[in-house]
DNA sequence: GTCTATACAGGGATAGAC
DNA sequence: GTCTATCCCTGTATAGAC
């Protein structure tokens, strides 16, 4: 958190509120009456603390995405079979898309909607963070002997990534498919492709 | 397609500025002054022909839900590597979301920003159709003793389609990290994708 | 720092002529 | 079926009192 301590109390409540509603109505469907609403603060309150609606936002955003950059690290243990710590990274990460869900959702959304600018900022603050460290858990791999050399990292680093947002988004979809029974139990399905992949990268038959 | 052709032509020049205004900037930064003039009609047209702004975007969103189910028939081929079966269909999956742009963005934003209602509209449209395809082929491959008993087959789809749901979503934003270098190759990426997961729930060590 | 009141643009939607 | 003109509301943002 950047945010500093000698603003009032009502600042808070701004962007707490407007992270609610900027999380599940989107940009365009939020409107700093609804915010301030919320936020039990007039409209004019609202912009005397912001500049314009697009400065809460970025905010809001900045904030979401730093939350999200420092969860990373340790992530991967040290020890033990390349399923079983490719199988907690994804089980990490795929419930603190949970836990940090408003903010989570906010970033989904930029990065459907964002123009080139704003997907450059994700790239270097959220991907990076989350992107590289696995990415080099798999370099690193590579180098001792675990996974097969003709894998790219980059490819198995979006192939898990990619599974677990898209559950994360999809979650209300999936579970109206009969055949689907995961869809309320995000760590287990973390798990489940962690050990497809690793058998899928791995060097050693280990079955 | 349900259209009928009956009607003016101007209905197809509503219908598609919607799309791409709708897909671009989403449901809420839509304006229908917006869609009527990049339809060269008047607003009055486009509520003469709709009942309502949202009554719009369903129709839009449905067409192309119908697109998008319609493409699924035939795209597992009959033999082949587990692999390449994996592969072709993967490639061509990701292939189809590139070539219908627009009604893809459209589905993913209603992925993420619609209600229960929406979430079971897709899940009996759109998902049913690819999701089931690929699951019951996977089914199949286990009867037939070329995939493993102890893998789910709904988390291998989930995992395909998802990685190539996120790489679609999200390669204006991977292209920006320096390892990634498959941004611009969607199919390449289908594949390689399809070449771990085979290997990853195959019985048959093919290596 | 907080409020009420207001300016002004644009939103969705309708009336009624042609 | 298409238009112009209009209604009414809500949007962002500001002015100015306290």
């Amino acid at each position: 958190m950047t945010l500093q301590n000698n603003k009032p109390e009502s600042v808070g409540r701004i962007l707490e509120a407007a992270e609610i509603l900027f999380s599940e109505k989107g940009f365009e469907g939020t409107s700093i009456s609804a915010i301030a609403k919320a936020a039990k603060v007039s409209k004019a309150n609202v912009y005397h603390h912001f500049e314009s609606k697009e400065a809460l936002h970025i905010q809001v955003l900045k904030s979401a995405c730093e939350d999200f950059g420092n969860i990373v690290n340790g992530l991967i243990s040290d020890t033990g079979l390349l399923e079983d710590r490719l199988g907690k990274f994804a089980g990490t990460h795929i419930l603190d898309m949970e836990r940090r869900n408003r903010g989570t959702r906010l970033i989904l959304r930029e990065l459907i909607e964002g123009d080139q600018n704003r997907q450059l900022l994700f790239a270097e603050n959220v991907a990076s963070n989350h992107f590289k460290h696995l990415l080099s858990f798999i370099q690193d791999s590579q180098e001792s002997g675990d996974v097969r050399e003709d894998v790219d990292p980059a490819v198995v680093a979006t192939l898990l990534l990619g599974a677990n947002v898209f559950f994360f988004m999809a979650k209300g979809t999936l579970q109206n498919l009969d055949d689907f029974t995961l869809s309320d139990n995000p760590a287990h399905f973390g798990h489940a492709i962690s050990k497809i992949i690793a058998h899928g990268i791995s060097k050693n038959k280990t079955e």
